[in-house]
DNA sequence: GTTAGCACTCTCACCTCGCGAGTGCTAATT
DNA sequence: AATTAGCACTCGCGAGGTGAGAGTGCTAAC
């Protein structure tokens, strides 16, 4: 445990840390939090934080910078995260007002909207169901040989995939098929369909059976759609200044690793906005970054997930408010078209 | 004009250059090439290439680069693009065969390709058709007062909206609406629709509009998704080496801007496979940067265009080959589902 | 417990200098 | 007239050196 005012001092460093990106000194804090001590006094409780892991110095003669150990002690002690201001919570609201529109268009705005608010990468999967349940399917015919199968599932989803006949169908034929299934199937999952399907080999079974592939991958994915926003503002920041530095941050964030950079399963199971810090990552590569996540929606139903990657010199009470209240506008608005 | 010999050896430059990224010396064009005459004469023609500017000396103790008029003479004379060995159109082939699912995928797939093939920026996109024509509209319940529209247009273009309603409507009663406005509708373009439209305040008026306000936006677009694969790639490529290089480049290519950065409202004029070449560019931070691209489709029908964005100093016979390549491969796939 | 004073350490920006690479020129050669 | 050997010249680059400045830890006094 600190002494009060070590926690104080500790609190100072991380702010301007944050602030400046320059290691601090003990006048800086003296002189800008304007203390009843000298510098002096200042050096003495910096030892002891450093002492106990809290800081430490990039070189001798530089000034502190926070450990990811006191990080942690900041996110967890010393913050005092608020809600945004009541301006900035109507502005939001407002443009998602506007995008009344989809799913997925809700977490592409979320994405953005954080992005911009912190300039971090912000990361927002879109609302995913664990089981899909189908609603109704279409079928339109293209072309002679050419059908196209349009699914749309339980919670909004829209699907599709061109299917290639043997013999021509028309478009009222295909609509009576459309019905027929519709009729048996819809409002059911995959492992119901599959056990009522009966064996023939039809255009019927041929429909049934790409239906049930695309609902199967549908349900494979651990999370639905995961929109990327403010790569750019974020390789602003001094610590990837360097070409290397940026490399790394977008292989991390390149699409075919993205669940590894950001553990989008494991947030599922907590219900609260979560802080991973540096080396708290289990990928090596992340560990210059943090992480702030948070899951949303209803455990029985529609579910995602709301991060911001940032360095770990991340403005963390600013982060977690965020992330916390789009995390809140996200199941408001799912609570309101599917509740 | 050039004579045989300096045009020979502007070739060799191009080539060697592209290979090592380093300005290549008098000496190194008479070893790597086997030449059976001295430096002092390479030189010589050195001078006189350089003259007549086609290539630059980057500091006067260097070796020489190419300009970019260097390139455009070794676009336009000098380099002689083949056709993709038969092994590699096979594999790309079987590649598309697999995901023979729906023309965005077809373009995303071509951006793979050409980057993974390329190791530079592709960005493709996907069929476009410049007048959209409903193929069928579906309504689909959600929930009481919310329903779910999904609209099939000519070309396989999936798009969906929700809808809000004042009074609840069942599923039986939204599919007799539908199948009212199809058998209206079904086949016809914005305009069409528009000028059948009655004035009446109902369910059936504002799915209407709403069907409208969709395929217009479509219509607005001036092309169709764009894919952009291989940035990471290409962010390797020494030019890019310093941190503000591949900041200059990563805004150019942030989706925002990046109809300014490759023109493809231009090449759909075009029927041939165009390079723009460093300060050809109209845009001012693309004057590094050379862009390979070609339309594809049927003029009357679905459009879109390939491209490979890249150093200047890029493999123009490989870039030129393959974006000619995809674009044909593009154009099979379309005449076959859509001939 | 606090603080003034001071010696100490380390980084960073700046400079210099020599090396190596590659050229252009000149004069000799074919 | 074209080619070439020879050579002086230029320039970038990295290695080393230096001084200023920042910030600390320690000591001794308060």
């Amino acid at each position: 445990m600190l002494t009060e005012r070590r926690e104080q001092l500790l609190r100072f460093i991380v702010d301007e840390y944050v602030r400046s990106a320059q290691p601090v000194a003990s006048s800086a804090v003296v002189q800008r939090y304007g203390l009843p001590v000298s510098s002096a006094t200042i050096r003495n409780e910096m030892a002891r934080l450093e002492d106990e892991g809290y800081i430490v110095q990039p070189h001798t003669s530089a000034g502190r910078v926070p450990s990811d150990k006191g990080y942690r002690y900041y996110v967890e002690a010393l913050m005092r995260p608020q809600e945004p201001p009541a301006a900035v919570q109507q502005t939001i609201r407002h443009q998602f007002h506007q995008a009344a529109g989809e799913t997925d268009e809700w977490a592409q705005l979320a994405a953005a909207v954080l992005a911009a608010r912190l300039s971090y990468v912000s990361v927002v999967t879109a609302p995913h169901a664990a089981q899909t349940r189908l609603r109704s399917l279409q079928l339109v015919s293209v072309q002679d040989f050419v059908v196209l199968l349009v699914l749309v599932l339980q919670e909004t989803l829209v699907l599709q995939q061109t299917l290639t006949l043997d013999r021509p169908l028309s478009q009222p034929e295909l609509a009576t098929v459309a019905a027929h299934l519709n009729s048996l199937y819809a409002g059911r999952t995959v492992d119901e369909i599959r056990a009522m399907q009966m064996e023939h080999r039809s255009f019927e079974a041929q429909t049934v059976n790409a239906a049930l592939d695309l609902m199967e991958s549908e349900e494979a994915e651990s999370f639905g759609e995961a929109y990327l926003e403010g790569l750019r503002d974020m390789l602003l920041e001094p610590e990837f200044a360097q070409g290397d530095r940026m490399l790394a941050l977008m292989d991390l964030l390149g699409r075919s690793n993205l669940d590894k950079a950001i553990p989008l399963a494991r947030a599922a199971g907590d219900r609260q906005v979560t802080a991973i810090i540096g080396s708290e990552h289990p990928q090596d590569a992340m560990q210059q970054c943090s992480v702030v996540i948070s899951p949303y929606g209803r455990p029985s139903g529609l579910r995602g997930a709301i991060s911001v990657v940032g360095p770990t010199r991340m403005h963390y009470s600013r982060a977690v408010s965020m992330v916390r209240y789009m995390s809140s506008i996200m199941e408001e608005l799912l609570d309101g078209y599917f509740g």
